[in-house]
RNA sequence: CGGGGCGUAGCGCAGCCUGGCUAGCGCGUCUGCUUUGGGAGCAGAAGGUCGCCAGUUCGAAUCUGGCCGCCCCGACCA
């Protein structure tokens, strides 16, 4: 492609509204435009990248024996009603009727439609197992779209879903996704991190995250330095004590005055004591009703983990109202002193801990040197926290480590979720009905652009990993007039063609800055000068985006060169 | 949805507080000439419902109200 005629419309000005680094370079080096908040329009360039990306997942997930199949983005409300989805999604799903008012919805996810074509497809074991993919835009009607195509309300993902006889060759098809998953991130030159993830509103109990540590990502997640230990924050286990040191001589129960303070901030400023001696006393409601938990004061409850102990994911903070009914105080003085008919969870920490200081259930009054089992009974222990950065690795002991990710790819064992409740069945080898045992394997397709961005760019732009670089080599002529700068420039252009390999030309009349600039910012992985060195020496001059070395050769070399460089990463 | 910020030419911004003539600046764009190894120079030109609607006023980019759009932080979301 020729520079001159092609839509590359880079820019020298940051735009104003992008803040991370992938979401301004994308923008700057004409990629992508935004048509609205979380809608993007990808320009030639970006497109590029974006096949790219999507020949090498395809390749890999057919190379795993998967199908590729395409499944509509507009489907029937009617099968999530069955699935009981639609109310869990809730606003993320986009909806509409259509003429004769039937209820359908744009598909932010296809568990229900392969599971219905399973269904009706698939009815003996000798067809299992099955995996059966596709790549298409996906709709979610996202709280807050951000950081460019990182989180969009319309993306492209790459959906795979497996069916299985048992759980056991279920292992085997999450074994090979999960491998394949490996390989596609290998290819597209992305540093990545496997770990134990949530399962969310996909339901199953394994699944894993593919992480890419940005500290752009949205997603934290946590690693042992020393072990293989890695898991996303929300499920990394938190250690108990197993010895607590209770105090020699605990101090007498006392309530004192905080006027005004109903935060653990303003309580630990007012009395002077540090949020750890201090423990918070929630209320929540579990499917309507109230439960208290006992937290560290510098502690996160972990929703997650209580949704788990509590076998719902409905689960709110109590309103004034229910926190006046359980504890007989205002909102922002609640304690477990004098809590009656309620059995109160506490986070394993607390029965360790002595003399602190929580609520009072009265306005205004916190109490100090409280204990557990003389001042309150604890009714269960377990471990109810998010994880932080001083804990212990759960495996091994060693602190952990705490890191920024973009969450590219993410692998369930969804075990028969899906199939009981819509019907997925075949008859086993006994002639019995069973549910198929599923998996699913998603990629953000978009992300893997971002996130490639994230881990690759300096600060004259971005620097493409070969295999997803929107083109091989560009061709900078500095003075184009010059005919001998043409004649060159147009040669080393045929014999790039010629051998298949993608080449840009920039063939404009401007200065030669403008050239090097665009060059670099569009991060093109080989570039290859031909200015007054060619006119001088008949040499052209060969450049790599990712080192400051430039090496100097004759055209036909040159070509050598640039086809070797890029065979070698085929 | 809660909190904060923004909306003036394709992009980045000034002007607004303290209302007033033809709304500016830089980049980009167009024409011509000179240039061409790291975002060139000169000369000329085009490009604006000042987000939208209403109000106040002799007069509104500027003041007031409503609406819309966009960005950031948060609710923990594949």
């Amino acid at each position: 492609m020729k520079l001159s005629q092609a839509l590359i419309p880079t820019l020298k000005e940051t735009p104003a509204d992008a803040e991370i680094i992938s979401h301004q370079l994308m923008i700057r080096a004409g990629l992508i435009r935004k048509l609205t908040s979380g809608t993007y329009i990808y320009l030639p360039l970006g497109q590029r990248v974006m096949n790219k990306v999507i020949n090498i997942i395809r390749s890999e997930m057919d190379r795993a024996g998967a199908q590729e199949i395409l499944m509509p983005a507009m489907q029937p409300a009617e099968l999530w009603e069955e699935s009981g989805r639609l109310k869990q999604f809730g606003e993320l799903v986009f909806r509409f009727e259509d003429r004769t008012g039937k209820k359908n919805l744009l598909g932010p996810t296809h568990e229900e439609i392969i599971t219905h074509l399973v269904k009706n497809e698939i009815t003996s074991y000798k067809q299992l197992p099955i995996n059966l993919y596709q790549i298409q835009t996906k709709f979610r009607d996202e709280i807050r779209p951000r950081f460019g195509v990182l989180r969009s309300k319309e993306f492209l993902m790459k959906d795979a879903y497996s069916f299985d006889v048992d759980t056991k060759s279920l292992d085997k098809s999450y074994q090979l996704m999960y491998d394949a998953y490996c390989r596609i991130f290998d290819r597209c030159g992305l540093k990545y991190k496997i770990v134990e993830a949530e399962s969310g509103l996909m339901g199953g109990d394994v699944s894993h995250e593919f992480m890419v540590p940005s500290p752009a990502g949205e997603d934290l997640f946590v690693t042992c330095p020393k072990c293989d230990y890695a898991s996303n924050i929300v499920m990394a286990n938190c250690q108990p004590t197993k010895d607590p040191k209770k105090s020699e001589a605990p101090q007498a129960l006392k309530k004192i005055e905080t006027p005004g303070a109903t935060t653990i901030e303003a309580v630990s400023k007012f009395l002077k004591v540090p949020a750890s001696q201090m423990v918070k006393t929630l209320i929540y409601t579990a499917d309507g009703d109230p439960v208290v938990i006992l937290i560290r004061g510098d502690h996160e409850l972990n929703l997650v983990k209580l949704g788990r102990l509590l076998g719902t994911d409905n689960i709110v903070p109590a309103n004034a109202k229910t926190i006046e009914n359980v504890t007989g105080g205002p909102l922002g003085f609640s304690g477990p002193v004098g809590l009656k008919d309620i059995k109160i969870i506490a986070d394993h920490l607390i029965q360790g801990m002595t003399d602190f200081v929580t609520g009072a259930n009265q306005a205004d009054l916190h109490y100090i040197n409280t204990n557990p089992g003389r001042d309150f009974k604890i009714g269960q222990t377990e471990d109810l926290r998010t994880i932080t950065g001083s804990d212990p690795c759960p495996k091994c002991g060693t602190k952990i480590e705490i890191s920024r990710g973009i969450e590219i790819g993410h692998v369930f064992k969804l075990g028969t979720k899906y199939s009981k409740k819509l019907g997925a069945n075949f008859l086993d080898q006994n002639g019995k009905s069973q549910p198929a045992v599923m998996g699913c394997y998603g990629i953000g397709v978009n992300r893997i652009i971002a996130a490639a961005i994230e881990n690759s760019s300096d600060k004259d732009g971005i620097i493409w990993p070969k295999n997803i670089a929107p083109y091989q080599v560009i061709i900078v002529s500095v003075n184009p007039k010059e005919e001998k700068i043409r004649e060159v420039s147009q040669k080393l252009y045929d014999a790039c063609r010629a051998e298949n390999i993608e080449v840009l030309w920039d063939d404009r009349n401007i200065s030669a800055g403008i050239k090097f600039k665009n060059a670099d910012l569009i991060g093109i992985p080989i570039r290859l000068t031909v200015g007054k060195n060619t006119l001088a020496n008949n040499v052209v001059d060969l450049k790599l985006r990712n080192s400051s070395e430039q090496n100097s050769l004759a055209p036909d070399k040159v070509i050598t060169e640039v086809i070797k460089s890029v065979q070698q990463n085929k």
